[in-house]
DNA sequence: TTGTACGCGTTATCAA
DNA sequence: TTGATAACGCGTACAA
């Protein structure tokens, strides 16, 4: 255009105040929003204080940023009905699930009708999901044969949560059967893999305290304690050493513990016994969060998504050792 | 409507296969969009490293969470011009500004005047944006007495980004003077207030690693070392300590290292010494979200924000003490 | 109770 | 190069 109608424009553009395109309209006109949906399966408050997720947040922030796409945190809608409005009403160009226990198909579905990609990090095959795997079986396998070489034979799982229900106690096989964790479900499958009758209990969650309340129960006066502990995340393992200690079991020479994840722990506790390395199954956090977020910005771009597969290693620390006698 | 309207106009929708309203089309019409924005400093994947920005995001999502709202992560607007986009491009209802050391006035002038309200969390005073304020002056002031009163003479500071340019070294008047970052002043202000001449070095960020490459320039053979530091974070003062650890300095008795914020501090180096815990001053970081988030959502709701302000408490650790001789 | 028309602010298209 | 017009999908107000 000329540099005189060009002046002309601009200075009644700012006689009437006009601030530049409104995002809304122009979402609405050009059906993209510059947004992807991040569903986090608790509470973000509680989302926040799991490494898990903020270091996978890393990986997807990482890439979506670069291409100039803003995250929005969105709560995994609860089974309630009502629960899916946020997941529903809010502006998405995709969605990225990140470790949803819940059974979150129904609004899976109607992303997928309003034909918004969807990105699954560790669940269970969706749907026109693009799914992005870790080897929680075999992992725990690895583990746990890790665990039989050693010659450990009472071998019990503390698990992460089975259910959106949450409720704290010993699984059996009805609660098994009826699980919706499918990450909680494939690690314990891992272990049984290699001791089939491993007792397992489950917690409200991934955090050292929940650690510290089934390992009370474990290692309580009375009981049969198990000569090892295969914890499904590194926070859980750490609450269960915890326990030990405090029950007057030494770690790794009563009790053995393998934890899951790999982040970087910190306990005070820890740090009062010679513990120096949590043995443990190290997973690429950042790496799965990028590999997720380029399968949602391919999708986007209508390119076709890569699903991706990511491994863990064991890595043996100093929590593990032979059972006494 | 009539029951019999009613059903066919569901069969009608779901024929044409209807999914329930566009989010984007009722945003615009609604001049709503359900969405709070959050500005933060960093590279995201850099901002969720640092502790700070996820306590105070806890606290945020917290209130956010309960009111429906779900949060959109965005980062400080370049002085780039294009690189505002992000900030002026996502459909947003209210933005709160976390720790924003870069300048972004004329960001916050585009959502002035879209009448988008702006919470300023520890900002400079910013016209039209209702602040949540910490006391980040007068704590450093009392953590800098607090070392006083021990005895020292020499403390250096050791402080966080002076602006977005973000480069390492000496502080001179010059670079102070054209700070753009108001937390960093005002906390050097305050150490200042005690320690009127006292030497300043500027690090890129809150990371242990800047504090321990802060510290090993103080530490350096031939160099005067100080006999306390004032570190501006926490992270920053755990690099200090470790820096000294290294040059052969015990912590407290060669040097005193303050920090800020009250994190939960976790570092392998510390735990080799008998270090303990980090004096420092405790800010109140999920209160102040909470604050920040409410101020959002009352403005959302048309009513008057409330501005808040908190106050940080001088925690005495074991890693100060009087200096030697 | 039901139907219809308009406007939110863009952008894309087409004609001049 | 410029100007006019339609359409995105919803909510609302008004008329039938």
């Amino acid at each position: 255009m000329s540099e005189d109608t060009r002046q002309r424009i601009l200075a009644v553009a700012a006689e009437l105040g006009y601030d530049g395109p409104d995002p809304r309209a122009r979402s609405l006109r050009r059906g993209r929003s510059g947004v992807i949906g991040v569903v986090l399966d608790d509470r973000l408050s509680d989302a926040f204080r799991d490494p898990v997720n903020v270091l996978t947040l890393d990986g997807i922030a990482e890439v979506a940023g670069a291409a100039g796409v803003s995250l929005l945190l969105v709560r995994s809608p609860l089974d309630d009905e009502r629960g899916m409005a946020p997941l529903v009403d809010a502006p998405m160009d995709a969605v990225i699930l990140i470790g949803c226990n819940v059974r979150i198909d129904p609004a899976v579905a109607v992303l997928r009708r309003r034909a918004i990609p969807v990105v699954a990090i560790e669940a269970d095959v969706i749907e026109g999901a693009v799914p992005i795997h870790l080897d929680n079986r075999d992992a725990s396998h690895r583990a746990a044969a890790y665990l039989r070489e050693l010659g450990h034979r009472a071998v019990t799982v503390v698990a992460l949560p089975l259910d959106s229900s949450r409720e704290r106690g010993p699984v059996d096989a009805a609660r098994e059967r009826s699980s919706t964790a499918f990450t909680t479900m494939e690690r314990l499958r891992g272990v049984r893999e290699v001791y089939p009758s491993a007792p397992a209990v489950v917690t409200t969650g991934s955090s050292v305290e929940e650690g510290r309340i089934a390992g009370a129960a474990l290692f309580a006066p009375g009981v049969a304690a198990p000569t090892a502990v295969v914890a499904q995340s590194d926070l859980l393992a750490v609450g269960v050493i915890s326990a030990a200690l405090e029950a007057g079991l030494r770690v790794p020479e009563d009790v053995s513990v393998v934890g899951f994840d790999g982040i970087h722990v910190d306990d005070s506790l820890l740090h009062r016994s010679p513990i120096r390395q949590l043995t443990t199954l190290v997973q690429p956090f950042v790496p799965k969060g990028e590999a997720a977020a380029r399968a949602a910005l391919a999708m986007l771009e209508g390119e076709a998504p890569e699903p991706a597969s990511f491994r863990s290693e064991l890595r043996i620390g100093d929590t593990t050792a032979p059972p006494r006698g």
